[in-house]
DNA sequence: GCAAAACATGTTAACGTTAACATATACTAG
DNA sequence: CTAGTATATGTTAACGTTAACATGTTTTGC
């Protein structure tokens, strides 16, 4: 019942330490009669190896740790923190949580936390008020690390961003293909946030390639990503007459878009008989009602990636920094209405 | 850069390593100048204490195993955990995340990187395959555990659950008081699990207090909790003449709910003006279109009750079992016409 | 003015594991 | 049949920390 050790099942086996190791580990020569032996008393003793005490002795944790931003309400989180755990496991690597905390100072502890625990690698999600002085103090001890989505611009570590520019890109394209020429933005207000800056970017720049101009009526920028603030956003869109309106809208987030689809539904009116919609993200526009045609966000394809560059800077492979982007793709679901098909009837 | 052991701290400021582990955990006697000649040693060389090292030495790891089952991408889910790991943190614990398996085996292997990792307690959430040996293992540890929600019936555990059957009572009752007298049911199919059998014996209970009977048709059972078959349930509910069809439907899950929403916006049928709804969870009904009441797990208030109960446990403080069922209440939010109302006029 | 209490620091031996280095026997090959 | 290799096991010293004990130096109280 209380801790057995090593040494227990040594002096029940009658073996010294070392042989029982070399059985745990399977390394070393153990003739197979004694091996059975050992392993009959390990199961008789109930005996299960201290991670901490290998730890110590090995250097070797098997964690990754994973530092998210505070607020991880929206979806998006829960998805790749999935795909990271998923992947991560086929590495042979356990994933340890963390949350940024309101005080920056808080934020360091953190960080100290983790080393403490001897990460072998750290991935940040969305992290930027880290100070550069703490995050060199992580890349001088050679830990990999991978920064999602808004990396810092620091050297040492690789970066993982998805394309939000192209995700708008293909958002207006698909927008303009079906005769929209009327385009709405809801999106969140940017400061230096690359992110999204880029969404409003690509949604601009594809509106400029397809000869369409932007209009500042038919652009909401929100203060967060909540339903109540995309229900206002799309409210103040529709209130419009109904000549000014858009057509199509490109929402880039999955929360607003259940709340502009709340207004919607009070409003009586119809997706996309009466307004197209297309979201960002992929996380509720499959659950919405309707169902909303999306930019999806490479959940899947993310953790890959981003375990992968760990484990090239890890195994000493690489020692330069990559960067990578990966492609955004557009999950159909029927919420764009064909304009140009009526005019051709 | 290298790892810097309290060792090089104690060199540096010229004292021996004791002085450095009295400063760092404000024990015994330090003078005022060597407390501050050693915190600047620590600054200076960029000491981050080794917690692996502390765990082995003082069998504290800080550290709640948490238990969840293979699919999680029920939203409840990341609730719950929220709910837990910020609970934990006020108590000064983290929360380690792990996962159950396919194979019943792996759970085993599981339950031993916990205790490996010297987990100082257990929270399980909807676990039920794993072997009653395994679990006998865990408890003859004096690991304290809280089996959140199907809990296995073995003693030395603490049980949290909240009121399914008295969720459903409500839930009849809301229907009930505002005039409704033929109710549809949409849930899970249940075999031994005992939640899913109270929110439909709940409901059925509810139907006789109110003098109503329960309506085979109107009754839909679903294979998983996932989009698709609610869409599936609700659409054979509807699909009946509208004579038959119920004006009232109580669905067990919120991601039920969103199927059902995604048919009744297809059938052009409105909420609640041509069917009433009450959902289980509170986690996608706030978001839906449109917004539907519901009835509540306290998420909250579970996190915290399953500290407390771990906490109790861990103090020696109590040595008998504790089984606490939480009340769930009620969130209004207009999905439910007054059909009595409209009688009086 | 002297014993007791408070203050300040140091030494030693663990916590549970394993790499590195023995040691010893059995098996090969020439 | 002897050196050389493969097999099998054991001993020692860490990994980084701290509880427990030891040893001083002050301060306090009467």
């Amino acid at each position: 019942m209380p801790k057995v050790r090593i040494h227990d099942v040594a002096s029940h086996a009658g073996v010294s330490l070392m042989t029982i190791t070399r059985v745990i580990n399977n390394t070393g020569y153990v003739a197979d009669e004694t091996r059975e032996r050992v392993q009959k008393s390990i199961k008789a003793l109930g005996y299960i190896p201290n991670h901490m005490a290998k730890a110590l002795k090995n250097s070797r944790t098997g964690i990754i740790g994973n530092v998210f931003p505070l607020n991880t309400t929206n979806p998006v989180f829960s998805r790749i923190s999935q795909s990271l755990k998923d992947t991560a496991l086929s590495y042979g690597f356990k994933i340890l949580p963390v949350y940024t905390e309101d005080e920056p100072e808080r934020d360091e502890q953190m960080l100290h936390e983790l080393i403490g625990r001897m990460v072998e690698g750290i991935i940040f999600i969305n992290v930027v008020r880290l100070s550069r002085t703490a995050m060199q103090h992580v890349i001088s001890k050679k830990i990999p690390i991978v920064m999602l989505e808004r990396p810092m611009r620091i050297q040492g570590v690789d970066k993982l961003v998805w394309d939000n520019a192209g995700g708008s890109a293909i958002a207006v394209s698909r927008f303009v293909t079906s005769g929209h020429r009327r385009l709405g933005f809801i999106g969140r207000k940017f400061g230096k946030e690359r992110d999204e800056r880029d969404r409003f970017e690509g949604f601009r720049q594809g509106l400029v390639n397809a000869g369409l101009v932007l209009e500042e009526q038919n652009t909401r920028l929100t203060e967060d990503y909540e339903v109540e603030s995309g229900y206002g956003a799309m409210k103040q869109l529709i209130e419009q007459s109904a000549k000014k309106r858009p057509s199509g809208i490109y929402i880039t987030s999955d929360v607003l878009l259940c709340g502009a689809l709340q207004y919607l539904y009070e409003a009586g009116l119809k997706v996309p008989a009466d307004v197209s919609i297309i979201s960002h993200d992929n996380t509720l526009s499959a659950m919405c009602s309707p169902p909303i045609t999306t930019v999806a966000i490479p959940f899947e394809e993310m953790g890959q990636t981003a375990l992968s560059l760990f484990w090239e800077r890890r195994e000493g492979k690489r020692d330069f920094d990559k960067s990578i982007a990966l492609s955004p793709c557009l999950v159909e679901r029927g919420s764009v209405q064909n304009l140009s098909s009526q005019i051709d009837k």
